[in-house]
DNA sequence: CGTCCACAGGAATGACGGGCGG
DNA sequence: CCGCCCGTCATTCCTGTGGACG
């Protein structure tokens, strides 16, 4: 038992501790959704996209842009800092209206939100997307001038519900008099462009901004400016840096990940009570980070889905060399009848592995094998610790879990069921 | 050179829980 | 309360397909 007294004393310490940061100065710099002053090597995408909106300011409505490069190239900020000027600049005669489409990922989610933005209240559902869309289309004309609305992660709403919403909104304006709607599309990837009608691509697509990853120089002064800020002088030297820039630049130039390495090993340096962060904490950050990934992920996700997590990660031990669909949906019906549980069907597994793969927990490529037919090459992509460990917190799977653990320490990977 | 594998992945449909307007 | 519409998960049935095998 812990006195009143003594767990005062703790949570004073951990206050105390925290307003005299030995390492930080203001963490808030690293974190993702902190807008920078100051963007590095994107000038070029900062002028192309301020030119094509400026004729926001006149009133008149600039084209609709994608936004393409892979994550963590700075595209999202890229687009909030230039509008945050526009809108700043317009005095009144543009709007920006924002909505990541990732965390509203259906067309009717996506309008009610847009709704909301411009200050109507709409309900949740119970509507029909018409009546949203209707709705939406009035506030724009009531309001009379220039909406630009960014739509973020747009390939994620392409390929879950279709291009409809976009065919609606670039269409908007043929039926506005005052109002003006341009868009701009952020995608990390730009093969959805093909899953969209044709006129809406042309019209979409009047103007493409492109996003390189940064290399790994880039990173290095990314991360040396924000540092500066983030910490406290002396704190982090040259070579945390250089180790942080160097991972991130090994994942496809992600900043973003570059940026959460330093603050997360900034949090643990602080935590261990040191002085200084080492390349010591940059490794433990970057376990922490995975792991936290992948729990995350997990986490909320529909038990069948686990189920087959849980089943590509036996059939991986089972097959080494290739795992197949069919592979998968045997082991995965193994795994239903070990805890009781009704399978799902083929066709819907197959949906799950695609998803899967969307997810970035799977590499699940489509691929011929002639006489052998047509199938998905699955790999796993995450580590198999984390994964386990992440399954366990599913209560029904925790027995099986621990079996297949001590099967697997004993050398015996074949005899997993039963 | 045609066959035929082992699935991919589209379309239609339905069950279900939930929110809203009336 | 009802009727309507929503999103989500799942099933059923279906057509499509690249290339190794015979």
């Amino acid at each position: 038992m812990i006195t009143l007294t003594t767990a005062l004393a703790v949570i004073e310490e951990v206050f105390r501790r925290f307003k005299e940061s030995r390492i930080f100065l203001c963490r808030d710099v690293l974190l993702p959704d902190y807008i920078p002053e100051a963007l590095p090597h994107r000038e070029e995408q900062l002028r192309k996209l301020a030119l094509i909106l400026a004729p926001a300011l006149r009133g008149s409505k600039p084209s609709n842009v994608i936004v393409y490069g892979p994550t963590g190239t700075g595209k999202t900020v890229c687009v909030l800092l230039v509008l945050r000027k526009l809108v700043e600049e317009s005095r009144g005669g543009v709007i920006s209206l924002y909505v990541n489409c990732r965390q509203y990922d259906t067309s009717y989610r996506v309008l009610t939100e847009l709704c909301r933005q411009l200050g109507l209240h709409v309900p949740n559902s119970g509507l029909s997307t018409g009546e949203v869309l209707r709705r939406f289309s009035d506030g724009i004309e009531e309001y009379g001038k220039v909406a630009i609305v960014v739509l973020d992660e747009v390939d994620v709403l392409v390929k879950r519900s279709g291009d409809a919403v976009l065919y609606h909104l670039t269409r908007l304006n043929t039926s506005l008099s005052k109002g003006k709607v341009s868009i701009i599309g952020i995608s990390n990837d730009l093969r959805f462009t093909e899953l969209l009608d044709p006129r809406v691509r042309s019209s979409l697509g009047e103007e493409t901004i492109v996003f390189p990853p940064y290399n790994y120089a880039e990173l290095c002064d990314i991360l040396r400016e924000r540092a500066r800020l983030a910490f406290k002088p002396g704190v982090v030297s040259d070579s945390v840096i250089s180790l942080c820039a160097a991972i991130a630049a090994r994942e496809h130039g992600d900043a973003r990940k570059a940026l959460d390495l330093l603050r997360v090993a900034g949090e643990i340096a602080e935590r261990e009570g040191c002085e200084q962060v080492t390349e010591e904490h940059v490794k433990k950050a970057l376990v922490q980070l995975e792991r936290d990934r992948v729990s995350e992920l997990l986490r909320g996700m529909p038990f069948h889905m686990k189920l087959v997590l849980l089943a590509i990660y036996v059939a991986t031990k089972r097959y080494p060399l290739t795992v197949t669909t069919g592979d998968v949906y045997s082991t995965y019906c193994e795994v239903c009848s070990c805890i009781g549980v009704t399978p799902l069907t083929q066709r819907r597994v197959s949906d799950i592995l695609a998803q899967l793969e969307l997810l970035g927990l799977v590499e699940a490529k489509v691929v011929n094998l002639g006489r052998y037919g047509r199938t998905r090459r699955v790999k796993l992509i995450v580590g198999d610790e984390h994964l386990l460990k992440a399954l366990e917190e599913e209560p029904q799977l925790r027995p099986l879990i621990s079996s297949l653990r001590q099967s697997l320490s004993s050398g015996v990977t074949s005899a997993v069921v039963k």
